[in-house]
DNA sequence: TCGAATTGTCGAAGCGCTTCAACAGTTGGA
DNA sequence: TCCAACTGTTGAAGCGCTTCGACAATTCGA
């Protein structure tokens, strides 16, 4: 392996000074520069990681503790993590993968100084790991909106608000009764921070409106259909939907086309709502970008830069409504129906 | 932080005792191990990976190189780094995720030392990547079966296999034409090698049983069905389809369904095809067996064990047919049309 | 009962890098 | 002309660990 005494001597240098060279933390003459940096690419030089970070006390890696649980959305989880990876080689900065869902891979990954900070994802309302993260002295930052996260930095996307633009958008269009069909029970079992702030959003819109808004787990799968099946038997009144649920759109989209009088508004990535037919309007979630904007985040914090505590990304209304014939609304179905 | 010295003076014993009590490479009475371990617990010390990299000269670390590109299915990609993450934290390894899906990640990883080992995935027919491991100290596995990767060890589902499989299972329910709706398009033009493969097999194993096999591209989305239509728009005479792509699966069985007379076979892991309904058999592909796969055998690289070159996970044709209202076999669908 | 082998422990030499303090050489204000 | 202030470079001291060789102390075969 070639070390920076191999290049030093090739230069005809001192190892400090090629040190200094590459970190550029002291004046070095240009004629010195260049002949260190020939001696660089020539040997392919490569700092060896573990002895510079046990001599600057810094590793350059960022731990990522992302779910690969059940229930979460795949596709989300995989374009947040590309936003982090993404952002954080910008920064020259590497990613350490933690998927044990637990206290100790972080505290094992920051107590043996494998990382310089902590992203955390998939954080539940009241979640143990919030205790752990505030003894650690390692920076983190979570991406989500627990309770109890209040000390920590915290990015994420405005789920409350999207769950209320959802519900004002359907109010609108002149909806009376509408329906939330999110994630599957099993994440609202959980209590995992964005489904409850989705909820909250969702009905406190409906109630501001004076609106009848009800909620509704939904498996990843097509039985999904049939859950749309048992919402409008019990309230044959619903004609606005929200679908949150990556993996049940298409197949609640299809079900309501086949019944028809339904408006059905997506909350899901770009990609995915673009590939279901008659989606007029829909949320789009910014998947990469939390994963950008909570790694940005991060990197403030490791450089002692003011951060805001709470950074949400705001929902934005996408409306397809000029491509798509136009989806029925209460009216529309009243005159077919007529 | 507490140092390795702290526990020594702790425990009353010097540094290396230390060490050896934690490496176990050399006899220690228990009377010292019990007094060092107290110690370690007491001082919840956690040696400094860089350091102990440095020292050792190994990392604990494996480099996992996973696409986050477009066109692969994302729950498949989990699963397997799933089964990898286990895997590696059962040898006490960390994941180090490279998602450039280029040579020079690799290099970097490799070059700087911060890993032990690199288990690269999506690998291409013919993928520059290959020729970059083969010059690289850096032990590692692939994660697919690429063409020009002989000196290199890999690890797949036999999808040459499965395709094989497919058929025969299609040609033994008497269906004499069959179509294999596969990935979209730009993963068939990048020639990966998975899907090379399946079709290899499948349409191989058509021509020895003398039945018509044909290959198409299917979008991962609802348009699946659309692409279904045209199929049999294009030959009617198809009964016996193999669909390999999770996204498309739910609405070509549905489509399909509402067709009749087709008969579908399912290539995905068996918590995607178990949702979908009417499907009588499946070959599942053990997403997380493979990357436990991967990894063991990287492992047995490390170890300096002998190691197969190539290992193929064969497939298992899974039957639902006691479960399942049988689908229709051509028989069954010519005496529903008479 | 003696020397050889074994057991348990320790000191010290690195691993490859960063960074501090020091210093030679140059510049420039008074 | 002299000294203060830079500029550019270096040697050496670590960072926290592993591991080699050495060495007491103990055990054991003859």
């Amino acid at each position: 392996m070639v070390t920076i005494a191999d290049v030093a001597q090739k230069a005809g240098v001192s190892i400090s000074t090629v040190s200094y060279v590459m970190s550029g933390k002291r004046a070095i003459s240009q004629d010195t520069k260049d002949r260190v940096e020939a001696a660089i690419d020539a040997l392919e030089y490569r700092p060896h990681a573990s002895a510079r970070s046990l001599a600057s006390r810094s590793t350059n890696v960022i731990g990522l503790q992302a779910p690969l649980r059940s229930g979460v959305d795949v596709h989300v989880v995989m374009e947040i993590v590309a936003g982090v990876v993404r952002e954080a080689r910008a920064h020259q900065y590497d990613i350490l993968l933690l998927t044990s869902d637990d206290a100790e891979g972080l505290n094992r990954a920051a107590g043996a100084s494998m990382v310089d900070a902590l992203l955390v994802m998939d954080v539940e309302s009241d979640d143990p790991r919030i205790g752990a993260l505030r003894e650690l002295s390692t920076p983190s930052v979570l991406i989500g909106l627990p309770q109890g996260g209040e000390a920590l930095t915290c990015v994420d996307f405005d789920f409350e608000g999207a769950g209320a633009l959802a519900a004002e958008r359907l109010v609108e269009r002149g909806h009376t009764r509408v329906a939330l069909l999110g994630a599957p029970r099993e994440v609202l079992d959980r209590h995992t921070s964005y489904a409850d702030r989705l909820i909250r959003g969702f009905l406190g819109a409906c109630t501001a409106h004076g609106v009848i808004g009800s909620v509704h787990p939904c498996p990843n799968s097509v039985e999904a259909a049939e859950v749309l099946d048992e919402v409008l038997a019990a309230d044959p009144g619903i004609t606005g939907l929200l679908i949150h649920n990556e993996s049940a759109l298409a197949h609640v989209a299809a079900r309501a086309a086949e019944i028809g009088g339904l408006e059905v508004l997506a909350l899901s990535p770009a990609d995915v709502s673009r590939t279901v037919p008659g989606l007029a309007d829909s949320i789009e979630i910014p998947a990469e970008g939390i994963g950008e904007a909570a790694t940005e985040a991060l990197f403030a914090l490791l450089a002692g830069e003011p951060t805001p505590r709470v950074r949400l990304l705001p929902p934005v209304l996408v409306s397809r409504r000029d491509l798509v014939a136009d989806a029925a609304s209460p009216d529309e179905a009243a005159a077919e129906s007529a």
